[in-house]
DNA sequence: TATATTTTGTTATTTTTTTGGCAGATTGTA
DNA sequence: TACAATCTGCCAAAAAAATAACAAAATATA
């Protein structure tokens, strides 16, 4: 079903230790604990969104950030027009709010859906407070130190892959 | 900048063909236009967004689109309450309307934007009108002829990926 | 003009990843 | 109880990918 070898699956499953028995086979909900606690699901982690357009509030309303203990505990936007309107019962500040925020409510992950000119700011800004983390959706590699983690979702380099296997059959 | 060496840039590029002069260099614009149609960014395709939530409504915002080349000619959703509304002066249409409309408009590509129970009905459609190609956001992976060009976003196993990186630095 | 420098294409080497094979451990069956 | 059958862990082999090295071709410099 996955398109993958069962050899390979017992090396990948061994690159972080034997979660089966010979003989006997793998317990799935055993195994399936196991590879949340190698993925790091069994913590919560506090996230903040910044860019409350579509993409923002289609993040906002996406159920299984709880379910990965994700917590959206803020939600932040530079159109005055949006201030206050409430996303899953939490309403959208002024961009201006985000240092202050994070510091006062230890928040670990900022996701950006802005548009690529305000980035460079607000990455900035986000470094300044000690952002665990940043998933990425604005069209632009960041500039972060090291220590940052940063997971990019760059849909163009996923539309172009979608083009490439059309013009290759 | 990329992180890649200068070897591997070459490696890559040799597997498409030279596209540089020995002493002189690369001209940067008949490279890109070169990768451009390697990647099929030369052609035309018809787009249809199927689910008109926020992630809908995001993507058919998205600039790119043209850019790229793919065209959206339609949006569809099961919710009365959208039918009629303009999306970049596009109007959502009924779901049911999908077969027809790929059949008349020559539609190449379908964005999948709709909660996962509706996913096997809406891919049984669309590949009996011949769809070439589907952009999935659904959180499930997609049973289709192997003729379909499936490009997945797996918004789920980005957000594992940056779980497993704050968790391991 | 001769020589040094730069830069790509290509081949060789090294590293990484995937696959194959088998021993050890457990269950099922005659 | 003996013998298949099944399934994981681990090691070996094969395949794939990345890196290194170098020749060929161009420019820059003395």
């Amino acid at each position: 079903m996955m398109k993958v070898t069962a050899s390979q699956i017992r090396q990948d499953f061994n690159n972080f230790g034997g979660f089966g028995q010979q003989g006997y086979g793998y317990n799935v909900e055993y195994l399936y604990n196991e590879i949340a606690k190698i993925l790091g699901l069994d913590k919560t982690y506090n996230l903040i969104i910044v860019g409350a357009g579509h993409l923002g509030q289609a993040l906002a309303n996406y159920v299984n950030f709880e379910r990965r203990g994700f917590i959206v505990k803020g939600i932040f936007d530079k159109n005055p027009e949006l201030y206050g309107k409430e996303l899953r019962g939490i309403a959208v500040q002024p961009v201006g709010n985000i240092e202050r925020f994070v510091r006062e409510n230890d928040i670990d992950v900022a996701v950006l859906t802005i548009p690529k000119d305000g980035v460079a700011r607000t990455v900035e800004i986000l470094v300044r407070c000690n952002i665990k983390a940043i998933w990425n959706f604005a069209h632009v590699d960041l500039n972060v130190p090291e220590s940052i983690v940063v997971e990019n979702v760059h849909l163009s380099d996923s539309l172009m892959k979608l083009s490439y296997g059309i013009a290759n059959q």
